[in-house]
Parts: C-alpha cells; sequence; structure tokens
DNA sequence: TTACCATAGATGCAACTTGCATATATCATC
DNA sequence: GATGATATATGCAAGTTGCATCTATGGTAA
C-alpha cells in the first residue's frame, strides 16, 4: 500500500485503490471475458472489467489498452480493426490458444494466491483475537472461518 | 506475469515467481510477524517469510530492507540497533501502534482480494468445463447454476 | 452551426518500483 | 589469510504506473 493513498475514497478507511492497479491482475480477467465473450474490444471490455476485478481501484484505460498490445505482443490475442457501424474504429480482439493455456496458468496461480491470502489473513484475525481477549475477539477466535461482520469498508 | 520468465523453475509450469516479488505482498507479511514475534531484526524475517508468502518469489533481501525502512518512515515499526552478542550489528524492528492498524487495514483488504479472487477462479474454472465437457469438466460444470450464454457474434 | 459529449484508442513523461550486482562490516572456521 | 555465514545497505538500468493529452468519429443539444 506503500506511501500512496487512494484519492476517491481519502484516507479515512483501508482501500485496495491504494494498491495501485496491479496490471497483472487486469491481465487474466482481460483473458477470461475474451474467453467467455469470444471477441470483443478493448473499450467494452473496460466497461465489464469492474464486475470482475480483484481490487476496488479504477480502471486506468491506459493501462487497459497497455496491457492489451502487450499481451497481443505475447501472442495471447489477436486483432484486427472493426470499422463497421458508426463511431470510430474499433480494434476487436480474439483470444489465441496459447492466450488460453495462459489464462489457465493464471488460474493456477491465482488459485494458489487466494489460497495463501485466505490462510494469512486467518492466521494473523487468529492472533489479533489471542491479542485483544475481548468478546469480540473471544467470538471471533472460537469460529474465524466464517465472519459475516461487515468485512467490507473499501469501495 | 508480462514477458517474464520464473529464472528457479523455467516455463515449464505456471508459477508465481513470474509475477515478481510484489513488495506490497511483502509488507503485511512483515507486520504480521513483528507483532507476532513482538521484535526482530530484517535478516531474520527474511528466513520466516517464505512460510507466509503468498507467492514462491525468492524474497529479494533488498526489497525486504527496503520495505522495512519504508514502513519506518511511514511511522509503522521503529528500530534501533543491536550491538549486543556477536556478528555484525542488527536493526531491532517493533511495530507501533500505527503498524498494528496498518495491518488491521492490510487485513481487511488482503480478505476482499482473496475472495474476490478465488471469485473469479471459480467463474473461470467453470467456462472452462463449459466450453470442454470431458468427463471432468461435466462433474464441475454440472454445480454451475447459470451457464454463460452463447457467445454473442459479431457482424 | 457550433459546442459538447460519448465512444475508441494511443502516447509522452515524470515518478516510482524492482531485480541484480555490489559494498560494507563482524565473527567463526578451515 | 581465505572463505563463508550473518547483517544491512545502495547504485543503477529496466520496467511499470498515473495522469495528462492527443487524435478521431458521430450523435445531440443549444
Amino acid at each position: 500500500m506503500p506511501t500512496r493513498t487512494c484519492l476517491r475514497h481519502g484516507n479515512e478507511h483501508p482501500c485496495t485503490c491504494a494498491m495501485g492497479n496491479l496490471y497483472r491482475f487486469i491481465e487474466p480477467v482481460l483473458l477470461f471475458l475474451l474467453k467467455q465473450k469470444g471477441r470483443a474490444h478493448g473499450y467494452e471490455l473496460g466497461t465489464e472489467l469492474r464486475a470482475h476485478a480483484f481490487t476496488d481501484a479504477e480502471i486506468e484505460v491506459s493501462a487497459l489498452y497497455r496491457t492489451l498490445r502487450q499481451l497481443e505482443q505475447n501472442d495471447c490475442v489477436t486483432s484486427e480493426w472493426d470499422v463497421e457501424g458508426s463511431g470510430p474504429a474499433r480494434r476487436l480482439y480474439k483470444l489465441t490458444p496459447h492466450g488460453k493455456e495462459h489464462l489457465e496458468e493464471w488460474i493456477t496461480v491465482l488459485a494458489h494466491i487466494s489460497k495463501s491470502m485466505s490462510r494469512f489473513v486467518k492466521e494473523a484475525r487468529s492472533l489479533a483475537a489471542a491479542a485483544d481477549p475481548t468478546v469480540e475477539g473471544a467470538r471471533l477466535s472460537r469460529r474465524v472461518a466464517s465472519r459475516p461482520q461487515a468485512e467490507r469498508v473499501a469501495g
């Protein structure tokens, strides 16, 4: 979270915004959406990215387009100009076989990270509960796995 | 993952190494360890970091020390030189109250990310299962409430 | 007709982050 | 006196990010 603070949400509550866009995590979502939709152009993907994003971070359009071009360089997607219809030309992207494999790799990696992360959260919470054995703390330490609590302030 | 490949594990299987150290994720683990241990020096933390790290990435010692100094700048930890004992002097770190709060923030944020991430993995896997209805795929896709719609065919 | 807005994509640049190599120093052991 | 483990730190090139800005098309409000 470094020195950065979230400009949208201020400094009052923890916010994933402060982590930046983490383009590394934009990439898999783009691959996923392309697999799901068959083909799409960047602007369109930008509007749907939010729903699957891992953080509250605003999607930087420049990051989005740059990630797409990079994916093309790495042979994960192909693109062609679509001049049909009205409005400015759009670049239509499609997943390549290699892109599909890459998405599979991402899924493996993300499953791993997500698991380590939630294990860490569990550990850290039980440490907090042990260190601060209030009523709330005790209740938490009894069963850490499911907490219907207000968990998400960020957003 | 970009252009990078994992040098330790090669290119043969997906590897979180290729994501880099993600110092953003070193930070919370350091805060956690300091809370757990009371006090510790950097080198020591480095040896215990692996057990809690979110990725397979080798811990870059320079990143570790730099993160600690940054945490100190941000008033999350304090340090003092320890010249007792043998060997070179070591900088002993301790969590501050603000550091404790910061850890709590991290936990909230990480819980959120981990959740979004595992939801994504689930979605992506069920999409894969639907696209590739092998025996294994079928088992997975049975549980899926809403199959993804037919791909939109662009004209 | 002009102004403005949504759509669509791209680039320039300063600031920041990261990986790797290297420097420093203490002490133990060979 | 050489080597290696412990312990911390910095320099620098390469890479990444956020923000501002540019180009362009077409629709609509004024």
